[in-house]
DNA sequence: ATAGGTGCAAAAAATTTGCGATTGC
DNA sequence: GCAATCGCAAATTTTTTGCACCTAT
């Protein structure tokens, strides 16, 4: 399970969530199912960076029916409309993170066990704005991902699992 | 195809590469063929940032019969010994880029056209350095992606394909 | 009523692997 | 000669889709 920096280690409420999505079901015609409830719920009371395989299997304790193809349709969802970021660590699948009520915030990644550690520093991100600019791009999001080893890897030379 | 920056829109001499390459193939017992140096050649004289698809089928020029399986096998060797990066921009396919013998940088990303600029800013390497440190990491390697609109299509409204 | 949603199973797309036939070293 | 490679096809893995049947609105 991720660490978490200082001052964000909050989820949004799922209960938040609902709220937005609301409006942009609204205003797309869409509609509101117990399916998709209950894998937002799921999604963002669980945090982290999910693959659709992890979150799938957390929905289907409490819904044995609701099929991959839902949830791989409601992350898309929730990435189109902002709810959800899509990730790719390296290995071979995208996980989606909460985003809407949280900072943004970058990626530590241990590359021995696995560790994902978020921080944020907002002059990194005046920088990236200012490069950007000199460029004449005008940035509406960014990833940054440091790949390296964590404090116990650094000492550790036991073989540990990643992740 | 991608703009480059101010200073570094050289690539590495394919010569140069299979140096290295041929280092880390005597040390690991593995072996030169012809289709790898063909390959590897490819790879460094195209440039960008390739999907396996796209490089198999610029070496099919040259050769009908090279597999994609062996182009799959060979650039999971360059990638491991350290001459290509790996790259994921969303698109649901791997990319990869040369790697030694250029400058590290990253990368701004038009989400319209597509377009790619690759850039590097030593002042935000150095604070990302600093942010690590303070979070018990050694960094070895990381990602930088900016994305938004690139000058062209902030102006423009009519459509435009990615890439 | 009806547009949108769901499950299921088949389809795609991307990448990996088993294997008998080569080929560097 | 022998281990490493190759091509090919089959197998995996991840994600998408077609379709007949449901269900919010």
């Amino acid at each position: 399970m991720p660490e978490h920096d200082h001052d964000h280690d909050h989820h949004p409420s799922a209960e938040a969530m609902e709220e937005v999505l609301n409006r942009y079901m609204a205003e797309h015609g869409l509609k509101s199912t117990r399916q998709r409830s209950l894998i937002i719920d799921t999604f963002f009371s669980l945090g982290g960076h999910l693959s659709v395989e992890e979150l799938w299997s957390k929905v289907r304790e409490q819904d044995t029916k609701v099929s991959v193809a839902t949830v791989y349709r409601t992350m898309k969802l929730l990435h189109e409309c902002g709810l959800a970021h899509a990730r790719n660590f390296g290995d071979g699948q995208t996980r989606y993170e909460a985003a809407a009520g949280r900072h943004h915030h970058d990626h530590l990644i241990c590359t021995r066990c696995g560790t994902i550690v978020e921080f944020e520093n907002d002059r990194i991100e005046a920088m990236q704005e200012a490069v950007a600019r000199k460029h004449g791009f005008r940035v509406t999001s960014h990833k940054m991902e440091l790949y390296g080893l964590c404090r116990n890897c650094q000492r550790e030379t036991t073989p540990q699992p990643r992740a």
